[in-house]
RNA sequence: GGGGAUGUGGUGUAGCCUGGUUUAACACACUGCCCUGUCAAGGCAGAGACCGCGGGUUCAAAUCCCGUCGUCCCCGCCA
């Protein structure tokens, strides 16, 4: 039996006709005289009767169970009036089956295949192909396939060129750590897996090719997370003769094409750009999410030579206090403000001050410390009312700002602040060139190496000003996830020695770890610039998934592993000698499965 | 490296705090029977777990304690 259509797109048009689908059994019910089998293919689900009169065919019918694989022949009809299901694509139509073909029968699952109960991410993950089988999840990678060639379609018409760039490439110093790959030709030498294509992609521009993208894979041997896994996706993009406005251009128009034809949602082009101070300060955040208010308040001036010790001495010695006004947070109990107290701690807070607004001012165990012409300036600045609950935190300023930042979005959560049917797409600009490692003491790159500084701030290039250095970076932010980030390339040799001075990444080291984009700068560089748009949180925020993992087909735990093929495993010693490797210790858990 | 949550038939949960009426309960799936219009079908009957693993406390442990492993969330880390 030739299959002749998909389940799921049988309509109407196919009445009276006889088809052949084929598909897995979703669902089965007998009644005895009748049964009815939900075939599911990836389109969707079409309901076969089987009628008691073919008797040879009802019996065979009658040993289906969830998930055999079977081809069906069978004709059109409209179901019988009162029987219609308004739930379903197929749903005004039915297939009575003539003929059927069990292709294959299935055991008890492990996991349901359908999208009404959870299943523990460990079962799902062993056994990802019946997970990924789920309407739900076949759902999430149709839309995922539809979202890149849409990229691929606009970035093609604006005359991109795609480009593959290697995988076996070079390490590089800075950033994460290199997944590397031993060399077997050369001993004691390792391939790097890229982090990203940034330094193939800047010779690209060096080569004239003027416009590049590549849907690219990279690789970061880091921790796991939600929205962190070992390989992800990029759209990676770069462009020559261009400035910030141009890639702005078309990140936004590129991102309204996905939404409109993903999700069919128009969204305004144009992002609000925000400067990287006014997020940190306001939001506590480079990636604020503006779907909801409750912003950040600073009272370092005001409270510099208040009665309260503790947050004199934190603005003495140059730290700053920072509040937040919670909505209605009066009523929380003690102990739920104790637990905000631990919640900031996670973030290097050393406590939490607070006080409950009332009607005739506020109060606390604090309040005390303060002149009521302050207490009435801190409630005029949150514009804050009877109910409200204020809470502050005294230290360094990124401290603070990290601090309140999570708790600021925490309490969005929980008070129901945000609109979740929003999309806040903004810019966040004017990033810092530098952050100093206090570890290190040294200055390190907050974007790349490579990026280039603010024209105004050529002069700071300096070890004492460089903390006042701003980047031409941005980075992309929807609802306070970032989506991307980028930034304008140097192309001058001139200020690229400048920052690796900086940087104390000394010329010989620079040559040995770079020298040969240094090269390719040095003949004849264009300016350029670009960006790179993380694909797996873009298809998981379209999806309304917090976790990369359900649009990723088959992804690792946190400890880095892949239940379906046990992934990493032991390789044999003929493998480990060709490559010039010696195991100093094994790992006894894979010594185990080993000898299994 | 650190903090938190969690682990009970094939799957999802209840029981755990306050140890013994537990022969470990319920739902789905599974097996058999009944049923000609259901659509997360229904009814009846049945099989299936000694409670992640190891140790300890106790007359008695799924339940308390210690250790260990897995999974998830977070901090660090991820330019």
């Amino acid at each position: 039996m030739k299959r002749s259509c998909y389940c799921g797109k049988v309509d109407e048009s196919f009445l009276t006709k006889e088809i052949v689908v084929s598909g897995w059994v979703h669902s089965r019910r007998d009644h005895g005289g009748v049964i009815f089998i939900d075939l599911r293919d990836r389109e969707g689900l079409v309901q076969i009767v089987f009628q008691p009169e073919n008797k040879e065919i009802f019996s065979s019918a009658e040993k289906l169970r969830s998930e055999f694989v079977i081809s069906v022949k069978g004709t059109v009809r409209n179901r019988p009036s009162g029987t219609v299901n308004p739930n379903m694509f197929t749903g005004k139509i039915e297939i009575i089956a003539a003929e059927l073909e069990i292709i294959n029968s299935c055991p008890a699952l492990p996991l349901e295949v359908n999208d009404y109960k959870e299943t523990s991410e460990e079962v799902r993950l062993k056994y990802r192909y019946l997970d990924l089988r789920r309407p739900s999840f076949q759902k999430n990678f149709i839309l995922r396939h539809k979202m890149q060639q849409e990229i691929r379609d606009y970035l093609n018409s604006e005359g991109f060129l795609e480009i593959e760039t290697p995988f076996l490439t070079k390490s590089t110093p800075e950033g994460a750590r290199d997944f590397l790959v031993p060399a077997r030709m050369a001993h004691g030498s390792f391939y790097a897996l890229p982090q990203s294509p940034q330094i193939f992609k800047q010779i690209l521009m060096v080569s004239g090719f003027d416009k590049y993208y590549q849907v690219a894979r990279c690789f970061r041997d880091e921790d796991l997370r939600a929205d962190r896994q070992l390989e992800f996706t990029q759209i990676d993009m770069e462009m020559s003769f261009i400035d910030e406005n141009d890639i702005m251009n078309i990140v936004e128009n590129m991102l309204a094409r996905v939404f409109k034809s993903a999700l069919n949602i128009e969204i305004k082009t144009h992002f609000e750009r925000m400067p990287y101070d006014t997020a940190m300060l306001k939001y506590g955040s480079d990636k604020p999410d503006t779907r909801f208010e409750m912003l950040i308040e600073d009272f370092t001036k005001e409270l510099a030579n208040c009665g309260f010790g503790v947050f004199n001495t934190v603005i003495s010695k140059g730290g700053a206090v920072r509040g937040l006004c919670i909505p209605g947070g009066a009523k929380f109990s003690r102990s739920e403000i104790d637990g905000l107290t631990k919640f900031v701690a996670e973030y290097g807070a050393k406590g939490l001050a607070w006080m409950k607004v009332t009607n005739s001012g506020a109060e606390s165990n604090i309040v005390k410390f303060f002149k009521p012409e302050e207490i009435s300036e801190i409630i005029k600045k949150f514009n804050a009312k009877d109910g409200d609950l204020l809470v502050f935190l005294a230290d360094e300023e990124e401290t603070v700002a990290q601090g309140l930042g999570a708790l600021r979005l925490k309490m969005g959560k929980e008070l129901g602040l945000i609109d979740k049917s929003k999309y806040n797409f903004l810019w966040v600009v004017d990033f810092p060139m530098f952050s100093w490692d206090k570890e290190e003491k040294r200055w390190a790159a907050i974007h790349h190496p490579f990026t280039s500084a603010q024209e105004k701030d050529k002069d700071k290039l300096t070890f004492e000003d460089a903390g006042k250095v701003k980047a031409r970076a941005y980075d992309v932010v929807l609802n306070g996830v970032e989506l991307g980030g980028g930034s304008i390339r140097i192309h001058k040799q001139e200020m690229q020695s400048k920052v690796f001075d900086l940087l104390n990444i000394t010329h010989e080291s620079a040559k040995e770890k770079f020298g040969f984009l240094l090269d390719a700068l040095t003949y004849g560089a264009p300016p350029h610039g670009g960006l790179a748009i993380g694909f797996d949180r873009l298809c998981a925020l379209l999806v309304g998934e917090d976790s990369i993992r359900e649009v990723i087909a088959f992804p690792k735990t946190q400890k880095a592993i892949c239940p379906l093929s046990n992934a990493p495993s032991v390789v044999s010693e003929k493998q480990i000698k060709e490559l010039g490797i010696k195991i100093i210790q094994k790992n006894p858990l894979s010594k185990q499965e080993e000898q299994k």
